[in-house]
DNA sequence: TCGGCATTTGAAAATGGTTGTCATTTGTGT
DNA sequence: ACACAAATGACAACCATTTTCAAATGCCGA
């Protein structure tokens, strides 16, 4: 019988090294990384990926569901591993402390927003940003 | 005296020809154009303003709240001139038909939210998206 | 095990929105 | 009109992300 152990996210795409390292990086990560560092985090480690393998895997991660993704304020996108729930972040703008929040409240309201407007397949993001105690 | 006329949004800074083609340019339009876009639109009215002073007025302006900001799902910020009070938005997807929405609902939520967490100086952004009743 | 082939990789180049530079122009108060 | 700070704009620089494409690699059937 096959181990249990270990089974990589991406259904239908090869579990290459690349991809377990850049998926193992997010593991070890408490809070959201940007491509760009979570490359920098493997060529530290001696896992050397390439920048578009990083940027690939990320984003397919990402579709899949596997990981999550944010903008920053700045534009750029920051990947996390992620409960598979829908939620939002309360994320610090100093340091980049990250809570996720739920809020059966809000996807009422917006679904309900939405259907009063006529408007069909909906989707929203919504991110609270704001200073966090040992920041302030 | 001075007419109450036609007074330009940006205090304390000039009111430049240029200042004013991109503002007017924006009340001239009813949904979100990028900077490139209201730069393109005044070079076809004939108006013409550089690129950089676009996008430097459009940030001045949303910086003083007299127009609106959105990131698009692309990355690109994109502007529209606002009604002053807080609120957020329903996007078509497809169309980029806009719908301004309150939620008191919300507000109240994010930041309790965000105190709850010892969160202070909170700030959130919140748009939905779907697809218009014209796109369906 | 081996070969064939589709997938994956990655270095380098391209992209594209946005920002910086800085010499020149333009308001504004005197 | 004069002086000077603010504003402009052509152009270059930035920088995250995407694309390219030849070389490397996993997979599978013979
Ligand atoms: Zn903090
Ligand atoms: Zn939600
Ligand atoms: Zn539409
Ligand atoms: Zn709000």
């Amino acid at each position: 019988m096959t181990s249990t152990e270990d089974h990589f996210p991406l259904a239908g795409a090869r579990p290459t090294r690349q991809r377990r390292a850049v998926a193992t990086a997010l593991q070890s990560c408490d809070d959201f990384r940007s491509a760009q560092e979570i490359h920098e985090l493997l060529r530290r480690t001696g896992e050397n990926v390439g920048l578009s393998t990083v940027y690939r895997t990320l984003q397919a991660l990402a579709d899949n569901g596997d990981v999550d993704v944010l903008r920053t304020e700045e534009g750029e996108s920051v990947y996390r591993r992620c409960s598979t729930a829908h939620h939002h972040h309360l994320v610090c703008r100093r340091c980049g402390r990250t809570v996720e929040v739920e809020g059966p409240t809000v996807e009422r309201w917006s679904s309900s927003i939405a259907a009063e407007h006529g408007f069909t397949d909906v989707s929203h993001t919504l991110e609270i940003f704001g200073t966090c105690p040992a920041c302030a």
